[in-house]
DNA sequence: AAATAGCCGTA
DNA sequence: GTACGGCTATTTT
């Protein structure tokens, strides 16, 4: 970089308490650890360095842990930090500045330190003000403070690096190289908060960001320290069971004749082109002079071919048994090898830059599905088998299994900057993808609670719905969630002409000649409706029908989009102001002032384009409903915070539209219509200056010992019993 | 070693 | 037909 930059080592008390003063006068604190190990919950894991910048321009630098650090003996360095912590993160009239605050928040958890008073985040501060990635620190320099554009500290691992390399590389680099870098990250976390926070209240963000990004960020701080709690020995015990289960089925696989047959042939014509492919060589050898040697060593490898005798790894990799994960391999089986199956191609898979079709087959699930109607030989029943299998293994069993830490918890991150429509996003792991009992009825259950406690999730029903309903003021849809109908049966009895009552009754028992009939219909009102939110078309929504068991035409697909747009005439008319606005202006907002923007609108590729139109109606739907859960999660939180709700209720992670928390079971029945009253209508007039008039948003409350086994919360059950 | 492709789990 | 992240195989660097 060659860049001149100064920064001060702290080495002793005594410019450890000017540091403190510094802050304290000017009222600020840019922080920025480094570290060793990503994961501030991982007991060998400690900070190196602490980097401070007090004023723009400049930084300070604590030594910690770091094997030059004046302050190891003795620990020293955790004192230094906690003194710091003490006197400058947790001082109210300081402000914290940082770059993913909710990091260095779980940093300062680990030595006791709650962070306090006001705290801005550059990340999230650039999110609301761009929402597409990237949202890293460099990026952000290299865009807005380009001077210092590809600063970094050289030689790091890269993603994929072993424990043992990232171990390595941090342990040893010299604390000037990474006080210097550490430095700059302090500094030029400072200058982007100068303009952003500028730019947040220029552009009307200011709120958003200090009501809900800022708060939200303390929420997920706690949520990602506390961890969710796992059954070790019920997942040791699917560990062995999903085992067994795949071995069976591979080995049925394997043993299929058709395969078999395959196999053999595949593996006659490798070894056949392996030999050409040497011979060739041998024959272009004999054209040069002196080449003996090279010949000869050809020869013995076709010999070894021959007798079956491998020795590279390479050689190996090419005479493997077919791998049944690979698509690859499966699209020669399928449809491409004349002694495979040789289906017809069903479709071909899409490039996800210009949404267009590609020249590669698609082997996934539906195609799978297809074909299984024409196959008699039983095997694409159990590749379907194996792929369900081999996923829930691999993600679920094993994933969670190989992340459980001695204390047998799981801490995953969550995004507030994750998605581009306001949704949170989960990883390391990913909690908001965990199969539900329909598709794994056995996974969910090794989420477990602490002892003595009891599981509580707060779901909201219908919320993308009611939003929308709320920003169409589509009267009708209005009026039926007033009066607290089944929207999708409602849509379905509208549709078909019917009494709502009269079909609730019909519900009710299963052994009425219409049940099924009815059935149906509601699911195929509730599949339209996900329809119109996602804007599909006809044929999507056929589509979708068809694979929900319920055969249906384009033609009958676009009379019931056509019927439904009828009934809620308000809801046209909303999807075409939104398509106006995002020609006009090229972005859209949601209820919270959260904004999507979307440039695409004047795009050439016309798929892009039309996507574009597409998310100009379910951003702000699907935005809007993540927003009200995720401000309630806010606002429970607070209301812990003033003794309003339990201090027993914990929480331990969310769903997009639900909140998971741990809670006493003798203090259930008091949370529970505080709760009620908090989620349903959340002081939105407060807090963002709008109401949604006319609909309130529903909760359902479920309570468990596990994740797989909710139970919908009932006034009269002594939960007490339940833990004993 | 890193990036991409394909598939599939969730709301 | 929106929004994600993780795993595996394969290709690219």
């Amino acid at each position: 970089m060659g860049l001149k930059y100064k920064y001060k080592l702290v080495t002793n008390w005594s410019e450890l308490h000017q540091l403190v003063a510094y802050c304290k006068q000017t009222g600020y604190a840019s922080t920025d650890f480094e570290t060793w190990g990503t994961n501030s919950m991982y007991l060998r894991s400690y900070p190196t360095i602490l980097g401070v910048s007090f004023q723009p321009g400049g930084a300070w630098i604590i030594p910690l842990a770091h094997k030059e650090s004046p302050f190891l003996k003795d620990d020293e360095w955790i004192k230094v930090l906690q003194y710091f912590g003490r006197e400058v993160i947790e001082d109210l009239d300081i402000v914290k500045i940082g770059q993913n605050i909710k990091y260095e928040m779980n940093w300062w958890y680990k030595y006791g330190i709650i962070m306090q008073g006001r705290v801005f985040d550059t990340m999230l501060a650039k999110y609301l003000l761009d929402e597409e990635r990237p949202h890293g620190l460099k990026e952000m320099v290299t865009r807005f403070i380009p001077e210092f554009d590809g600063y970094d500290l050289p030689g790091q691992p890269g993603q994929k690096a072993t424990t043992e390399q990232l171990i390595a590389f941090w342990s040893n680099v010299p604390l000037d190289e990474l006080a210097l870098y550490c430095a700059l990250d302090a500094d030029l976390t400072f200058r982007l908060w100068v303009f952003f926070e500028r730019r947040l209240i220029d552009n009307g963000f200011y709120t958003l960001f200090r009501n809900m990004m800022m708060m939200a960020s303390r929420v997920l701080a706690e949520v990602e320290w506390r961890g969710v709690d796992m059954d070790r020995d019920y997942l040791n015990e699917l560990v062995g069971v999903y085992k067994i289960k795949i071995d069976e089925c591979e080995a049925r696989i394997r043993t299929n004749p058709i395969i078999f047959k395959y196999e053999r042939a595949r593996l006659k014509d490798v070894k056949k082109q392996m030999i050409n492919d040497v011979k060739a060589e041998i024959l272009l050898l004999k054209q040069t002079e002196g080449s003996d040697r090279m010949i000869k060593s050809r020869e013995e490898k076709v010999s070894r071919y021959i007798a079956g005798d491998y020795t590279t790894k390479k050689e190996w990799e090419m005479v493997a048994p077919t791998n049944f994960n690979s698509s690859k391999q499966m699209i020669d089986f399928l449809f491409e090898s004349p002694e495979g199956l040789m289906f017809d191609v069903i479709k071909f898979t899409q490039d996800k830059n210009t949404k267009k079709e590609t020249e590669t087959p698609s082997t996934d699930e539906d195609v799978l599905n297809e074909l299984q109607y024409k196959d008699d030989s039983g095997f694409i029943k159990d590749l379907l088998e194996l792929r369900g299998l081999t996923k829930l293994n691999s993600t679920y069993v094993v994933g969670m299994w190989e992340r459980l830490n001695s204390k047998n918890k799981i801490h995953a991150s969550f995004l507030l900057h994750g998605t581009v429509t306001g949704r949170l996003s989960s990883r390391n792991p990913n909690l908001q993808n965990i199969p539900r009992d329909t598709t794994a009825s056995d996974i969910k259950k090794m989420f477990i609670t602490s002892p003595g406690k009891l599981l509580l999730q707060i779901d909201y029903s219908q919320a993308e719905l009611r939003i929308l309903a709320a920003a169409a003021k589509e009267p009708t849809m209005i009026q039926w969630f007033k009066e607290g109908k089944d929207i999708h049966l409602a849509v379905a009895c509208k549709k078909f002409n019917t009494d709502y009552d009269k079909v609730k009754v019909i519900l009710d028992n299963e052994d009425h000649s219409e049940y099924i009939e009815w059935k149906k219909r509601r699911k195929k009102a509730k599949t339209t409706n996900f329809g119109i939110v996602y804007e599909q078309s006809a044929k999507g929504l056929a589509e979708a029908l068809t694979k929900e068991g319920i055969f249906t035409t384009v033609n009958e697909a676009e009379e019931f989009l056509n019927d439904w747009f009828d009934d809620f005439p308000k809801v046209r008319k909303y999807i075409d102001n939104q398509h106006r606005f995002v020609k006009k202006y090229g972005f859209v907002y949601n209820l919270f002032g959260r904004k999507r923007r979307l440039p695409n609108v004047d795009s050439n590729n016309w798929g892009k384009k039309a996507e574009a139109f597409r998310q100009s109606v379910n951003a702000p739907t699907q935005g809007g409903a993540s927003d009200f859960t995720l401000f309630s999660s806010v606002l429970i939180r607070e209301h812990i915070r003033r003794g309003i709700l339990p201090s027993s209720l914990e929480q331990v992670g969310t769903v997009h539209d639900s909140l998971l928390y741990y809670i006493n079971p003798q203090d259930i029945h008091q949370a529970i219509p505080k709760l009620y009253q908090i989620c349903r209508n959340p002081e939105t007039k407060l807090w963002f200056n709008f109401e949604i008039k006319g609909i309130e948003m529903k909760v359902e409350f479920e309570i468990g010992k596990n994740w797989g086994e909710l139970h919908g919360y009932n006034p009269q059950e002594n939960y007490l019993v339940w833990v004993a």
